[in-house]
DNA sequence: CTGAAAGCGCTTACAG
DNA sequence: CTGAAAGCGCTTACAG
């Protein structure tokens, strides 16, 4: 069997209480104590065992990471890193994380993730829209949650999300500054808030930039209610092509979207930049090795990941502070996608 | 708080042992007992204590998921489902799988996945070819290894690998019956068996149906010291395309590189399948969505995950069973990207 | 077939 | 600042 705290306790010649404190940190050691105890600490590599700790103090070191299926597989290059920065983060509480997927519209208790149905999670991390069943649920639970890329007004709850409006403020002023006027829009379904606010983004810049007319005219637009996949991009792109005239530029609500989109452009014969500039959001790992590369919005996916991990391990220590809401900020990038040629 | 096991005990009228044994299942308890138990287990919806069960039983319940960094970001699409496998199969064992990616190349211990530095897992399941020195590390903790896609002759380690020598034959086979006889094959590293094998199964097959002094023409190959990406795929084409006359087809070794394949080779002008056939291995999900469809050599991903997860539960609990290598079996899926117009 | 009891390896008031 | 001791919620020989 490998060394206990005991062991540890008797080669240091101190109790196992003093031995505990040194590693957890806690209370107060002298420095000459601590020093001793550590060094036996590392001599022997010693490393308290998990369940142990858990047992005595009513903790499961385990955190849960909840999605729905439809998000990862659409978003997958997205969401990862999200998952990613969470389990970077946890490193420094010394957590796992437990992944799981839920459908996106709960049906039954059995949908729910297992983690939930045992006492196996101290928390738990939501990415994207979830159905409002679940979350009930966990609030139910008396269990933190930390929300990311996803809010539910009116409720008490933790939640990391980006500034889509501002991006997508960005990406018109941006536009409009090479004297782009004529901005389609292709979106998704509002169910997901990301989704919505980026269209809302779009409009309120177009109307701030005095092309309310455009932003507010339906051809202008083409949202459908689903998931953002490549196929609504092109979907997108042919049916603004088809209802606008001198169609100029295209926001997509999303990368994955964009790359339909230019496909579908290039295969009717419209060449991006050339004839038509392209422009997506979330700046996800692909976006530069698309041809030509994909202007964006970068989001800083690890650190949202990372920072719902501190957030939600705070709300477990401090169960009485006040829920927050972080609004991550994010900047333009600027790639061939949305630079139109021969300017001067 | 929630129910304890003692609850229970006093609520039934029996022991906390006869409690224990009902819900492990285990030893000799009369049916009218445990059906008194199961019931109040059932009305009040107890779960014993993870972490109490773990420190008495000295097991974690968990079960580390190993896999490098780079077949990961690679070949997402078939990893995750083998991932997808284990996790449906952990379910059964009520265990919860911590994943862990590692570097390729393992320079320090700092590089091992930190379940290892605590005892945290009970057993690991590596997929995918991973450093030595991590094999060798985990062998020496005295821990179970199960290995997806991966062999290390020579090491007592359960195995499950798929069947890619006769997946290999199945395709060649099946282009020869269209008489097609001018076969090339792209491929990559050695590092990783199955791809060797794959090459393997070409030359062996090409040999058997008397086109050997294809299969051994440096002309009809293009193999590279390197991760399978689309990349290779499109340079194998341009290659292929370059020193071989009367080309008739590519069998790519695993469905990524065929999509760059493919995707070369229209844009270089030639028709799949009309002027070349192509090939895929793997039967990745989106294999079906490209155009034209890819044929391909499925694998049962899903089912050599639950496979790998069985192999590892089975000598957690039997220490001394001999350790076997699972070969899996494939079959071939016709698409249009291999079948060959006008062939009446 | 079932119960009493020890023990798993920690943490945490409590006392000093 | 440190130690003795109780207790966390289970499992598992052991006895009967």
């Amino acid at each position: 069997m490998s060394f206990t705290i005991k062991d540890i306790a008797k080669i240091s010649g101190v109790s196992t209480s003093t031995v505990s404190l040194v590693i957890s940190g806690k209370g107060y050691i002298s420095e000459s104590t601590r020093e001793k105890v550590q060094k036996v600490i590392d001599e022997y590599n010693y490393r308290p065992l998990r369940s142990a700790r858990q047992l005595a103090a009513n903790r499961t070191g385990n955190i849960g990471f909840i999605i729905s299926d439809v998000h990862l597989s659409r978003s997958e290059a997205f969401y990862s890193r999200i998952l990613l920065g969470a389990e970077l983060e946890a490193r420094n509480y010394d957590t796992y994380l437990l992944l799981s997927t839920v459908p996106v519209h709960i049906n039954a208790p059995d949908d729910f993730p297992r983690f939930l149905k045992g006492r196996d999670v101290d928390g738990v991390i939501i990415v994207g829209s979830v159905s409002p069943i679940l979350i009930d649920h966990i609030l139910k639970l008396g269990m933190p949650i930390a929300l990311v890329d996803y809010r539910v007004p009116g409720l008490e709850i933790d939640s990391i999300i980006m500034d889509n409006r501002y991006g997508l403020s960005l990406i018109v002023e941006h536009l409009v500054h090479q004297n782009v006027t004529h901005i389609g829009f292709v979106g998704g379904s509002f169910y997901h808030p990301s989704i919505k606010e980026r269209f809302e983004g779009y409009q309120t810049a177009m109307e701030r930039l005095g092309l309310g007319d455009i932003s507010r005219n339906k051809n202008y637009h083409y949202l459908v209610e689903e998931e953002t996949t490549t196929d609504i991009g092109s979907l997108g792109a042919e049916q603004l092509l088809k209802t606008v005239n001198n169609l100029q530029a295209i926001i997509c609500v999303n990368d994955t979207t964009a790359i339909g989109c230019m496909n579908k452009l290039q295969s009717l014969g419209k060449k991006v930049p050339d004839d038509i500039l392209v422009t997506g959001f979330d700046d996800v790992n692909y976006a530069a090795l698309t041809n030509p590369s994909l202007s964006s919005i970068h989001v800083p996916k690890i650190e949202m990941g990372m920072g719902a991990m501190k957030l939600l391990m705070d709300k477990i220590e401090n169960p009485d502070k006040i829920s927050q809401t972080q609004l991550i900020p994010v900047k333009l990038v600027e790639r061939m996608s949305s630079i139109r040629p021969n300017r001067e």
